[in-house]
DNA sequence: AAAATACTGAAGTTTATACTTGACTATCTA
DNA sequence: TAGATAGTCAAGTATAAACTTCAGTATTTT
């Protein structure tokens, strides 16, 4: 698995482009949650918590089992990983032109100054 | 400027979140290029292909410069930036939550086996 | 100056996203 | 077993995203 596809990468960023995404993604980071758990600060329907729930299961963020009548989710690893690599493999690349720039990264900020 | 707001770290996710754009930010990385330049590989139209790039400015991946009537872009370290914070922030939190896990990282993958 | 080049801008189309409602199915609990 | 609890499913709506066309505007180039 040193490989990973345009699809994985989409998905994972898509995935964490969403803020009540990422919200949750915190909120796990703490402990494993029911989806009620997880819902309940969110202000939003269970049933949008689920769609949520089930993108960040596809892109391997989270992972999720049922028990009984409560669905637990935790934090799972493989899409941090995924993250990881993608920005591993960017990062030299990157740097090699950001270096080559040089005292362009000093330039004055037309944004904000 | 050791805080991303929300709303930024959701637009960043956004641009990277789309193979198109993630195409042009590889380009880029090998040298500045032109707009056309830019837009030959890509088989969509120039306007498209500025709207990417107002979108990777407004995350701070790329900045552009306009000289006669060739817009320049290249590679900018922003938005690079405010990614290797938000991973930085979130590894520690996350590798905390993974540590514990332990041998669940090892679990037999239901997708995949 | 005329033609070509390199964008730019406004507006529209199509598809995807985030969210809802409302009806349903399991599984606990009293 | 009746009711509450936890989640599921199938539509549907509204907004945003990605893309297009087509008509401009500056800059070269010839």
């Amino acid at each position: 698995m040193r490989q990973d596809s345009q699809a994985d990468i989409d998905r994972l960023f898509h995935a964490l482009g969403d803020p009540t995404r990422r919200a949750m993604l915190d909120k796990l980071s703490e402990r494993p949650q029911s989806v009620s758990a997880l819902a309940a600060p969110l202000g939003i329907t269970l049933t949008a918590v689920v769609q949520h729930l089930q993108i960040l299961e596809e892109c391997g963020l989270v992972r999720t089992e049922k028990v009984g009548r409560v669905r637990s989710c935790r934090i799972h690893s493989q899409g941090f990983a995924v993250l990881e690599r993608w920005i591993k493999e960017h990062r030299t690349v990157w740097e090699q032109r950001l270096d080559r720039l040089g005292d362009l990264l000093a330039e004055p900020d037309e944004e904000s100054g």
